[in-house]
Parts: structure tokens; sequence; C-alpha cells
DNA sequence: CGTGTCGTTGAGCGCTTTCAACCCTGGTGG
DNA sequence: CCACCAGGGTTGAAAGCGCTCAACGACACG
């Protein structure tokens, strides 16, 4: 962990920056920014374990952090991937509840850490602040609802159906080409899918003409069918010959 | 749904009472009773669909109301329970999004609907409010992610454990026989097994001597031991005979 | 050209689901 | 008092899906 020792006035700079302090107020921010460090982590490096108490609010200036819950067998349940202009562990600070998952970078990165006192202090005095994180942590609630509803998918077919139907958003009416947000593993490890039944799935797809894909870059002719797969349970068929 | 036409007097009285509403100011009940609603649901009868607006808070006053979201095969992923003094749909309302889950009495049930635009006006104009209510939210988020942890558990067995290890908390330090806090199937279906494989997980765990039930009722002898089952990926090795 | 990371593909096993029948309990009415 | 029913739960047998392990391929970087 790289602390590049940072005048509090271009960090405050910096934060003006970011989508998550977007329509703050320039006063607040400069409260915040008192006490607040920036710093770099190494792609694999760790930032925060299960079980740890947080002493910040992280906020990601470039790269990507992974939040994950480690399990028994070694493996990975993605719970959100970070990027840029997102932060996380309000959650954590304002209930004081030990940090429910991992937090390690996923690419070299630059993150902002708002002290937790100093966060605590402007939530209880800013009406507008508090309801700016209410808002945050309500959308941030309903979004993990989703990931529930993609996960519960009875098969990984659906699940990875699902996935890429969420994944429209963006007005993609006319541009129906994009590339996966993040690694096919930590996708995987998102869907609760382990990476080689990921793999699978999309070639699946591929072959039956679902979508057409070289590396991360997915095409989608025909979303209705998309839809289709992910409601419809069709159970992955003889695949041999239509 | 038996809309008992009761005076705004005691509604609120009704509140006072409610643990969702504990430390609150009398006014600001008094105000977020105003148009609010109580009524009845009978078992299995179902108070909103996934995709739905929302048009009110809604607060279990008695019953309980299952929270799930359908799946293509017919089954459910249930997301929460709701028993008295709690309630539901607070980040819709406040995002204005549609429901994500579908709401249905599991027992014959009152609940009280505070109004939409009664809620949000509150919000609005309340700091404490606001605060109280960000509070509930994170807890609530912080819930959620442990009940993903809980489902990404490689193991069913793992799952149950883990989710019997978390029904520790209320001090059972001296009294650890505890019952079942719902129906074994929607346990199940918030545990993302079927209620067959629940069964038989529990049978499992009897039988080998890490819990004792006759029922709902539970028994755990070594918490210790438990813990070491939801850890551990003891493959659920031959239990012929040791 | 070696090394590391990411991804794909293949083969086999075993857990979980599914479908089925059965048990048990409580309530109801003849 | 008992037959009957509905709802909740258990148990068994069979089948399929996803995981694991392992090897290979593609690509970038130094």
């Amino acid at each position: 962990m790289n602390f590049t020792s940072i005048p509090t006035a271009q960090i405050q700079d910096t934060m003006a920056r970011l989508s998550y302090f977007e329509g703050w107020d320039k006063e607040q921010l400069a409260r915040l920014a008192v006490g607040a460090k920036q710093f770099a982590l190494l792609r694999k490096e760790k930032l925060a374990a299960k079980g740890d108490r947080l002493e910040a609010l992280y906020i990601v200036v470039s790269g990507q952090m992974r939040l994950f819950i480690p399990l028994s067998n070694g493996a990975e349940r993605v719970v959100s991937l970070v990027e840029r202009g997102d932060g996380f562990g309000e959650p954590c600070l304002i209930q004081d509840e030990p940090c429910p998952f991992e937090a390690v970078a996923g690419k070299d990165s630059h993150l902002i850490a708002i002290d937790k006192l100093v966060y605590r202090r402007e939530l209880r005095q800013s009406q507008a602040m508090t309801e700016r994180t209410l808002n945050l942590i309500s959308q941030r609630l309903l979004h993990t609802l989703h990931d529930i509803e993609i996960c519960a998918q009875p098969s990984s077919l659906q699940r990875v159906a699902h996935y890429l139907v969420h994944l429209r958003p963006p007005s993609l009416d006319t541009e129906q080409e994009f590339r996966l947000p993040a690694l096919k593993r930590d996708i995987a490890a998102k869907l609760g899918l382990s990476q080689e039944t990921f793999s699978r799935m999309l070639a699946f797809m591929a072959q039956q003409g679902f979508i057409q894909l070289s590396g991360s870059q997915v095409r989608v002719d025909d979303w209705n069918r998309m839809h289709g797969l992910a409601k419809a349970g069709c159970p992955m068929e003889v695949a041999g010959k239509n």
C-alpha cells in the first residue's frame, strides 16, 4: 500500500471529479477531505480482509477493486467489482460492523480513504449528505437483490443469459455489440459459476447463434431470443444438430 | 385484502408499539399515520408482484410476509421473511423503482401501509428519520450480504451448518435449544436448496450427532463442531459407521 | 524465447434436484 | 369417537448438471 503524500487541497480536487461526489457541496467535500489519504494499490494487493474493522470510506480513483467472500474450497464469491468513481464500505462505517467481504485490487489502482470519524461526523451534520447516502445504499441494496435473482436461476445457462440481458441498459438499441465489463473469471465468480462452466455456456450460446463473441467482445443479435433463454428453462438440449 | 377502516389515531397508536418505530418522535408518527391504512391478508394472499410499483411502505403488525423471487421452474428464492415489527419496500419507494420481489402473506397477517408520498415528504423534511432509515437500510444490506455468503457455500451441508451458526445470536450460551424461525420449506428456499435436500442435511447432522431435532425444535450441543462443519468441506463422508 | 495470466476444452465423478410415494399432525364434521 | 382431509415434512431411487482436475492454447510482457 503505497501512500503518496498528497496535500488535502489536491485530494479535494480529485474528489470533485469523481462521480461519487457529483453534485455535493464544495464545503462538504472540503470537510471530508480533511484527514483523507490517497494511495496506490498493486494488482492483487489486499486492502481489507473479511472481518476487519474499516477505518475509512474508500473511493476508487483508478483501477478496480474486487470485493468477494472467500470460500472454504479456496474459491471466491465476487460480491461487487468497484470501478472508478464508486466507493465501498459505507454500511460498515455507519453500523460499525466488521467488513463482510475481502477487498483486493483487481488491477493497479489508486484510492482515496476518507477517515471514518470525519465521515460519520459529516453524516450526522448534513441532511443533504445523509439523503445522498441513503439513496446510494438503497440503490446498492436493489442492485444486490438483482444479483441474487441472477444467481438463483436454476440452470447455469439461464444465469448467463440473465446476466447478459442485465448488461444491456446503456442504450444498446443500435449498438448491440459490447465488451464484458470484467475478467470472465470474475464474472463467473459473481454468477456463482466456475470459470469453466461460464466459458462453456458462452460457447454454447455462440454455437447456437444467440451471440457472437471474440475475446471479451460480445454481439447479441436478437435480444428477444436472449430474454427467452433467460426465462425459459431450455434444458441445454441435445445441441447435436438442429 | 381486507381493509378494516381504522381511524388514523388508532393506527398511530399501533405504530408506536412496533419496534420499527422505536424511539421515533411522536409528531413524526402522527404525520406518517396520515393517509396510512391498516388491513388484513389471508395466508397465501399476494400483496405485490415482482415489477409492481409500490404505493406504500408496509409494516407487519402480525403474521408474516414472505418476500421471494419467482423462478422459471416454479420454485421460489426467498429473500426475506418479514415478521411483526419489521417492514419492507423502503428502497423501492426511495428510488422509485419497481419491486424486485414478490410479497405474499406466509400466514394470516395484519399490515400497515404508509403512503408513499407522505413517507417521502417526511423523509425529505426530517434529518432524524433519514438517519434512522439509512441505518435500517445499511443493516439490511449487510444482512443480505451475509445471506449471499451462506448461499455461496460450496456444499449444501455447509450451507445448513452456516445457517444454524448464524441462528445463534440471542444469547444461547445456556439455552442451546431453539426452534426454527420459519417453515423448513421457506428456510430451504432462502438457502437456495430444495426442501428435500434441507431435510436430508438436517437428518444427516442429527445422525452424526451434530444436533438433536424433533420437528422444528433444534438442539446444538457443540457449537464448535458446528463451526467446523460450516468451514471445513467435510464431503458428507461415507456416513456408514464411525 | 521463457514466463505469467487468462481462457478453452475434455473426461469423470458426485452432489443436488426431481419425481414419487409415504408419514405424521391437527382440524373438521358426520 | 373416528374417518377423512389438507398441509407440512420425510424418504427413496434415478438422472443430470456443474464441479474438479488436468492439459492445452492464446496472448502479452520483459
